[in-house]
DNA sequence: CTGTATCCAAACCGATACTG
DNA sequence: CAGTATCGGTTTGGATACAG
């Protein structure tokens, strides 16, 4: 006999929403571009804008600006000459590269799939 | 409704990076949000809104719009009386639960240690 | 090379009221 | 109960130009 499927309530994840906690982090299109991008070591402003294909520098700059703001990456002042920038995970940032593992895993099979029909 | 798929020329075919694929799915704040309680089973309008708190009318039903039109979701209509809808995830749609899923882990455990501290 | 400033369009979100 | 309509606000994003 089939299991009646009970209507529950709800899982509900006790409140604030660690859904909500998590994706204020990793909001934006771009967001989970740069942290992937970041995510291989320190990179610089220009390098990033080559990273990511068709961002705009305002684009860029903004996110880096949020990111830095909630911690998740953090700004170095290299002090060479000329003076230079780079960007670099935090640890907050690192605990979020499983998730952005996990978005470009489902993200290669889906297009894998889209690519073969 | 027409979905609005941005086309602009920035996106290019040949993307090399599959996370904006899987970011076009679940974009926006309350998304995976709707995802992850849909993942219980098939739930109807007003249970979700009673899930998902404070959502307005209005957002949960431009979501699920949004996420019927990406394939993501699918509406169900039950012939009963009176009629009623059911909404319900796609297969394409629980291929996205583990990002669901990581994002509820690492974001409760950034919650745990916040409350820590 | 590393960004910032400006203008503008579209998406997202909240509050509220409303229809069947 | 299951949504839609309207109004308005904030955020995201694109294009382009420009400054250090």
């Amino acid at each position: 006999m089939a299991l009646k499927i009970r209507r529950t309530k709800a899982m509900k994840p006790s409140s604030p929403c660690p859904i909500s906690e998590c994706m204020k982090l990793l909001g934006g299109a771009w967001t989970p571009n740069v942290i992937w991008y970041l995510s291989g070591g320190p990179r610089r402003f220009g390098e990033l804008r080559n990273d990511i294909p068709d961002i705009s520098p305002k684009m860029l700059s903004a996110r880096l600006h949020s990111l830095e703001a909630t911690g998740v990456i953090r700004r170095e002042i290299i002090a060479s000459s000329p003076p230079s920038a780079e960007y670099v995970l935090t640890e907050l940032g690192s605990e979020l590269l499983p998730i952005i593992d996990k978005i470009v895993e489902i993200g290669s099979k889906l297009r894998e799939r889209r690519q073969a029909a």
